[in-house]
DNA sequence: ACCTGAACACCGTTCAAGT
DNA sequence: ACCTGAACACCGTTCAAGT
């Protein structure tokens, strides 16, 4: 295992702007579509440069040619991804396009393996991305919540989806690894309520709360907490 | 670059009751020890099995004696960092405990190099770390809040923290790689600002906020957006 | 009981060379 | 312009063998 990426650089993605006149440009988006066929396959862990070379009938080194490093092919999927995400229409409140667009963006992070871990290893720069920012922004700016107030609000709301998502696929992978069978995780929940009661008493009594399967529900929890809690700003 | 790991198995922390009678038992904690100092100095990819051995003055195979695997070793390690944690004392509400333990757990990853990254790839499963989430949901127990608010509240709450300093730290990190003598990530905002403006308006006008660099005053912020959240659910 | 040697099956990346 | 061969410098992990 090692650390995720994302610190490197910040791209511009000015693809379409290219020489014109050639009819080989698609190449880069052939290494992008692959490269997200094998997440989807194999998970984050499995999307390696030489997988997706040998995939795409070519050496790892010829990659290099179409993509600076691993790290930009990364960013590259990752905006991908969020290029599926609808973003809500302007005619309802700023609670529900705020509200629409989590449950909007946790659909799209779901529907890919490891989506949400590789939003998290990765730095939001490509134009979806900044599609999906500039959405929540502009919603709390129209309600007349002040520039800094906004500003951080957004950050904590993306950042809230992802790592639920994040937190929510390892869980169900775990699930699933000690209970093959059932999707209840009755073994963990167990785990919980075998720790030594005297020292922690209250995991041991929230075991069963604690392992919740029902995540939408407990999306939508943390969804109203925050929402709630931005209310007070409201202008 | 690979996935974090943490989904493998369920450990069991009962370390003190040896076989007693030998006297060699320095020898897991060493690991874990010499582990800890090899992330304060390399950062979790730096964080390599063969490392921890050379500097232990071994080879890397010897490791697997002491250790399952690396991810065991990893949440070893996470678990060391959490005995820093000094858990909040009972005399005051459940808002300035809930608060008090934030910060504490915050100055805690801070003061490790990627502390909070390791904590996001690894499962709370270590005595410290169940301490520490025993202490939150303790304190919201003993407020009065229902099981199910308690048990939803302190996940939502542990996964700001941790997440929060994740961002933190990897923005440092991205700020003093483009910006190398000042601290201030100049050149991050101006790479906002230069956002086509008819494409995201709000992104290129909030660039300041977006890369505030008072992340202090952002975590007080996102932390106090939690409580007043929460204090809806107070019975 | 503890450690080594040596291997296995991988990684990302570079670079001269081919076409 | 695009791809290959071959290497470099790494990984985690296993396992027979040493002591």
């Amino acid at each position: 295992m090692d650390q995720p990426p994302g610190n490197s650089s910040l791209p511009r993605f000015d693809d379409q702007s290219r020489p014109e006149g050639r009819r080989q440009p698609l190449h880069r988006a052939q290494v992008v579509e692959t490269a997200r066929e094998v997440l989807d396959e194999s998970g984050l862990a499995g999307l390696t440069m030489r997988h997706v070379a040998e995939r795409l009938g070519v050496k790892s080194a010829s990659l290099y040619w179409h993509v600076r490093d691993k790290d930009e092919l990364l960013n590259l999927v990752a905006d991908a991804i969020c290029a599926e995400i609808r973003t809500p229409s302007s005619t309802s409140s700023w609670r529900e396009r705020l509200l629409e667009l989590a449950w909007e963006y946790r659909r799209v992070l779901l529907a890919h393996r490891d989506a949400a871990l590789l939003m998290a290893s990765t730095l939001p720069v490509g134009p979806h991305r900044l599609r999906l920012a500039e959405s929540g922004l502009a919603t709390m700016l129209e309600a007349g919540f002040s520039p800094e107030i906004t500003a951080r609000a957004s950050l904590l709301f993306t950042d809230y989806v992802t790592n639920f998502v994040v937190e929510e696929s390892r869980w169900e992978a775990l699930a699933t690894t000690f209970d093959p069978d059932s999707d209840s995780g009755d073994a963990i929940r167990e785990w919980f309520e075998a720790l030594p009661a005297d020292q922690y008493p209250s995991l041991a009594a929230l075991a069963g709360h604690l392992t919740d399967p029902d995540s939408d529900s407990r999306f939508e929890f943390g969804a109203a907490i925050l929402l709630a809690g931005l209310s007070q700003h409201e202008s």
